[in-house]
RNA sequence: GGAAAUAUAGCUCAAUGGUUAGAGCAGCACCCUUAUACGGUGUCGGUUAAAGGUUCAAGUCCUUUUGUUUCCA
């Protein structure tokens, strides 16, 4: 029984019971840290095949969810092919732990705000603190990478606030500081004035900071200038003593004494109106967009009488003089509203009409009244255009907007001044003091009065307001620390065109167009737990850049020596409070102070391929090994994060660095960070919304590893989707892939082992020879080896879910449900050596080479799978499938011949069943013959040769093939499109009804002749613009798919019927072995009552039930009585079987 | 407001510009099975988000609009 054993004590294939991929995952995890497979899946691959991954850091300080499943299984993935392929990936892990989130959640843990920083807690204590949130979560996340099955080096991650990590930033820092590309300007942030300090969009992102408010809205008069040259000038003066205006509507009146330009959308369509001023009475003529006239002006007052007009009446007349473009505006120059300050710049380039993208006709006049340091669209738009600011010098000579810090006005608005821009920045009782106005009120008023105003009104909208403060938020010029990136704008543009992006879109989209529209980016962030910006100042200018702490310490020495610090004077950590105790001192022995900010945390972990191997202090080598990344992979949301500081530093560095430049030549990298990144899309709830803990519809990601297994979570989030589209994450998908992928190949392991267990297969007989093995063997190992190929190029070409979905429509349409199906038989019949070895080692094979090809995906099951076949044949030296070599493509092994021949064996199979179905005859009933008519010769050869399996299958007793010179084929054409296209172009409707009605006759014809003329047409048709299918055959049962016709003889003979009875038998004497617990080998004997029905069926097919069954004997018995009654077609039968 | 992605059966996804838009899941009916609570056959299910356009031919290319999502402002 035993066939190929040869040991007495043969090591068992494990069997299982059941599929558990959750104890599976414990199991192998519990393998590879026994044995450090990790590990070894470096150190057995050579250090001169490198495959660099960056792992972008996850902040720690938060819960891991099931999109960081879904993050990392892409993450691990590729480094698993690379590994396989036989190249080094080193994954050096990393967390982020500076920034926002982390002082927000440890403000919540420890019950204070940021005013509290200082004063009931010190900055030591709330830094410590930080220290402490920031990994918190870590043996969270550490749990997740562990159980998920991500491979990536936790034991020597880099951190970012180390002060080795925070030495490589200031270096990089200093670089780009000597290039001069770090410099000092203002940018335009909510600022709340009661606390003093910027609020970031984070902050403004909080709920309840949008509140509805009801302000004093103004719609001004800006008095163009009469004496200018402009080509509109003839239109908007018709009269001599015309007063036009433009209109521009505020719902911040206090920003009206910084007016420096008014804004139109070039596009917009104004107007000119001749009215009068509706509170000083006066003629005037405004212009303003025509999409809003109606807003301001009667309908009914339209080109009503001006000379019956007196002041005061309800209706006042208006009239359109002149229509243009916003284009034709731009340039117009205008009297300064409030003329508090001026001079000779703000004269000669302010106080003009530019053009702007952001001007809508949705609210106010369609032009936009433009205070560029109040607003970031105004402060852009100026920018651009070249106007500059209305400001003042304070007393130290800097120049400062006309509102201050305390969101006061400065002296120099003299009417205002000292007032409070905004009315809640008042105290209760001053604003409830009789006569209080606020001050955009006390504006409106002296616009009226000046005829400077069309319109006043309350208006209710919402605007943002501080959430410690709970006051409205001014937009404010703040001193700021930028890295010009503008400089290298051309060669981030450039580079980025060299980087292979998945999906491409982003990388030419979003992020291509991000860098064509860059601005410099801001680093300072007004923060405690953050990088500190290493640069010092005086009073009066003089600055220095730190690169490095050895530099630091010299100037420490100095300062020591001019007496600004005490001796002995030692920087313990390189974060705020400890570094702000540093003052160093300048050229001319000055005090230097740091600069407040600390840089935004973006920039730590873009500067990660540096500071993570404190370059270039130490590890140059390693650094040298590991740059620039081949793959990285993030969220698409790191676009304009990760992505794009990694790639601006790497940059900016690749010219500002000679020691970059000098890497960068030696590893042939022109400056990128890394070569291929995959963006992926988020993971939705089931039901598309986002996840959050709120609406409860979070999924998590132990329960799901713990319920599923990590496996079935992966291949389900892989195969679903491609990693860059949004992936609706529905529980019930994870089930489906256990059952449907893993269940299948788990069954197909199963029905190898039950034999491979019986007959001792260990594969120590030599290989069979492809040529030796039966059609149906070089089959599934001609698609594997197609297969192989397939995965591989997916794998290569950064598209796993192709890679998943060949490999799960492998296992389950062609290995289980064609090639085990068929080959069932060959393992269970113990003759034909040969024939049974070759299907144990074609098996084989095609299982541990689909543990090979899933392992990146299913890391869990397919080292399972693999090292169950493996320990027992020891034919692989290697202890798991993730030290393995990728499967070898053989072009030698695969036969696309014979893959179209099996195609056609499974489409004419599913054709026959499916006539069956339809007359009704089941598979265990034989018929007679199936009817093949034939097109070409090679289709007949085709089919000839795994006729067989067709037989078998379909329970037919032959294949006859016709051709239509028997002439009882129907025959059908259809015109081939797109061969005909090119041909006949504009003719193709004509064309294709003429070869539609084609007749017998002229179908004939094309098929002997190779052409045909087509009638009224000078065409002339050949057998290549047309298919030509046997469509019917008359009189018979028919069937099509595609080009291949199937006709069924449906006469059952009294032979058949016995043989479809002898089968029933069998069925239900197979059904009573297993009902009875038979093991599969056991021989049995079997008495059937005499019955009529069954009785010749019996008799004229003994040997072939007897061997079906394994029965030594079986007897018909007219006296039995007692037995088992089971039914064929409504006869009862008795039947006795028992174990010989 | 800008940029990008996306929209196909109840659900998840396919479909070189080529004429009858396919799979799987779910539902229904029947069938098969000494590996398989697995499979087979059939059935049900579609205005391919909407409207225009280009083309002999559009789910596919172009334009506009709408919904969803992300990033930026």
């Amino acid at each position: 029984m035993h066939l190929f054993k040869n040991e007495v004590n043969v090591l068992m294939y494990k069997e299982y019971k059941q599929l558990d991929l959750s104890k599976i995952g414990k199991d192998v995890l519990a393998f590879w840290k026994e044995h450090s497979i990790f590990e070894k899946s470096i150190s057995s691959r050579p250090e001169s095949k490198p495959y660099t991954f960056y792992e972008g850091p996850p902040s720690a300080n938060g819960m891991p969810g099931i999109h960081h499943v879904m993050a990392r299984s892409i993450k691990d993935i590729f480094c698993r092919y690379k590994t396989l392929k036989g190249y080094q990936v080193k994954r050096k892990g990393g967390w982020d732990t500076h920034g926002l989130p982390i002082e927000l959640a440890v403000e919540k843990s420890l019950g204070i705000t940021k005013e509290d920083i200082g004063k009931t807690i010190s900055v030591e204590d709330y830094n410590d603190a930080c220290r402490k949130e920031v990994m918190r979560y870590t043996d969270i996340w550490n749990d997740l990478t562990e159980k998920m099955g991500y491979w990536v080096d936790l034991n020597d991650p880099y951190i970012t606030y180390k002060n080795e990590y925070i030495e490589s930033l200031w270096w990089i820092l200093g670089e780009l500081y000597k290039k001069g590309w770090l410099y000092k300007g203002y940018t335009v942030q909510p600022y709340s004035p009661k606390s003093g300090t910027g609020l970031s969009s984070h902050e403004l992102n909080q709920p309840g900071t949008y509140k509805m408010v009801k302000d004093t809205t103004i719609v001004a008069e800006f008095h163009l200038k009469n004496d200018q040259q402009h080509p509109l000038m003839p239109v908007l003066f018709e009269q001599a003593n015309e007063d036009t205006v433009i209109l521009a509507w505020t719902t911040t009146p206090w920003t009206l004494p910084s007016n420096c330009a008014l804004a139109v959308g070039e596009d917009i369509d104004y107007v000119k109106i001749a009215t009068f001023n509706p509170y000083t009475f006066k003629p005037v003529s405004v212009v303003l967009a025509n999409a809003l006239v109606s807003k301001y002006f009667k309908a009914e007052a339209e080109n009503a009488s001006f000379e019956d007009y007196k002041e005061g009446d309800k209706i006042i007349p208006w009239t359109v003089k002149a229509r243009f473009k916003g284009s034709d505006l731009v340039g117009l120059r205008y009297h300064q509203l409030m003329p508090y300050v001026t001079n000779a710049d703000l004269e000669a380039n302010a106080f003009r009409v530019i053009p702007a993208d952001f001007v809508t006709t949705e609210d106010g006049t369609g032009i936009v009244h433009t205070a560029s340091v109040f607003g970031a669209d105004d402060f852009r738009a100026c920018k651009e255009q070249g106007v500059p600011s209305v400001m003042v010098l304070d007393e130290t000579g800097k120049e400062v907007p006309l509102v201050n810090k305390q969101g006061k006005f400065v002296d120099e608005v003299t009417d205002f001044a000292g007032f409070y821009v905004k009315e809640e920045y008042y105290s209760k009782e001053e604003r409830e003091a009789p006569g209080f106005k606020a001050t955009d009120v006390l504006i409106s008023i002296k616009l009226k009065t000046d005829n400077k105003a069309f319109d006043v009104k309350k208006y209710e909208h919402s605007y943002p307001h501080s959430w410690r403060t709970d006051e409205p938020i001014l937009y404010y010029p703040l001193d700021s620390w930028f890295i010009k990136t503008t400089a290298v704008k051309d060669k981030l543009v450039e580079l980025n065109k060299t980087i292979n992006w998945k999906p491409e879109s982003t990388g030419t989209g979003r992020f291509g167009n991000w860098l064509e529209n860059l601005v410099d980016w801001n680093l300072s962030r007004s923060r405690y737990w953050g990088t500190p910006l290493p640069i010092w100042r005086s009073e009066t200018g003089e600055e220095i850049c730190i690169g490095s702490i050895a530099q630091l310490n010299e100037e420490i020495a100095k300062a020591i020596k001019a007496g600004f610090l005490p001796e002995g004077f030692n920087l313990p950590d390189m974060h705020r409070p400890y570094v702000d105790d540093v003052v160093l001192v300048s050229a001319t022995g000055k005090k230097m102070f740091r600069e407040p900010d600390l840089i935004d945390v973006w920039f730590d972990s873009g500067a990660m391929p540096y500071a993570q191997w404190h370059f270039p202090f130490e590890n140059k080598e390693g650094f040298e090994n590991a740059y620039p990344a081949d793959f990285i992979a993030e969220g698409v949301d790191q676009t304009r994060g990760w992505f794009f500081t990694l790639h601006a530093i790497a940059v900016m560095l690749s010219e500002a660095s000679d020691e970059v430049k000098a890497v960068n030549k030696r590893v042939g990298n022109k400056g990128v960070a890394f070569k291929n990144v995959v963006s992926n899309g988020l993971v939705l709830d089931k039901n598309g919304n986002k996840m959050s803990k709120r609406l409860g519809n979070a999924v998590d990601p132990f329960d799901t590893i713990e319920t599923y297994g990590a496996d079935a979570a992966r291949w389900y989030m892989i195969s679903n989707a491609s990693p860059w589209d949004n992936l609706k994450f529905n529980i019930e998908g994870v089930d489906e892939v256990r059952r449907k992928f893993f269940g299948t190949l788990y069954n197909t392991y199963s029905f190898f082992v039950l034999y491979a267990n019986i007959d001792g297969f260990k594969y120590s007989e030599a290989e069979i020879a492809i040529e030796n093995r039966p059609e149906i063997d070089r089959w599934i190992i001609s698609l594997l080896n197609t297969l192989t190929k397939e995965v591989d190029d997916f794998y290569a070409d950064f598209e796993p879910t192709k890679a998943t979905r060949a490999i799960q429509n492998f296992v389950d349409a062609h290995l289980s449900n064609w090639y085990v199906r068929l080959s069932r038989r060959r393992f269970w019949r113990s003759d034909n050596s040969e024939d049974k070895l070759s299907a144990y080692q074609t098996l084989y094979t095609c299982l541990t080479t689909i543990a090979k090809l899933m392992s990146p995906v299913a890391p869990f099951f397919s080292e399972r799978l693999f090292s169950d076949l493996n320990d027992v044949t020891k034919k692989e030296k290697v202890e798991s499938v993730h030290l393995a070599d990728f499967p070898a493509y053989n072009e030698k092994l695969v036969d696309k011949a014979l893959e179209e021949r099996m195609q056609l064996a499974q489409d004419i199979s599913s054709l026959v069943l499916s006539l069956r179905k339809k007359v009704s005859i089941p598979v265990r009933r034989p018929l007679s013959r199936v009817l093949l008519p034939v097109l070409d010769k090679n289709f007949e050869r085709q089919v000839e040769l795994v006729k067989e399996l067709i037989l078998s299958e379909t329970n037919i007793k032959n294949i006859e093939y016709i051709t239509d010179t028997a002439g009882f084929i129907k025959k059908k054409i259809k015109p081939n499109f797109k061969a005909l296209g090119a041909k006949v172009g504009k003719d193709m409707k004509m064309v294709a009804e003429a070869i539609t009605n084609f007749t017998a006759e002229e179908i004939a014809e094309v098929e002997a002749k190779g052409e045909i003329a087509i009638r009224n047409t000078p065409y002339s048709i050949l057998v290549s613009d047309v298919e030509i299918i046997a469509e019917d055959v008359p009189g018979w049962q028919v069937a099509n798919l595609g080009k291949l016709t199937v006709a069924l003889d449906v006469n059952i003979t009294e032979e058949l019927k016995q043989e479809g009875i002898a089968r029933e038998l069998i069925n239900r004497i197979q059904n009573l072995r297993k009902d009875k617990g038979f093991e599969v080998t056991d021989k049995i004997r079997v008495t059937v009552k005499e019955h009529p029905y069954v009785a010749e069926a019996v008799k004229n097919n003994l040997s072939y039930i007897c061997a079906e069954i394994l029965a030594d004997s079986l007897t018909l018995d007219a006296q039995l009585h007692e037995g088992d009654i089971v039914q064929i077609d409504e006869n009862e039968i008795l039947i006795v079987i028992r174990k010989v």
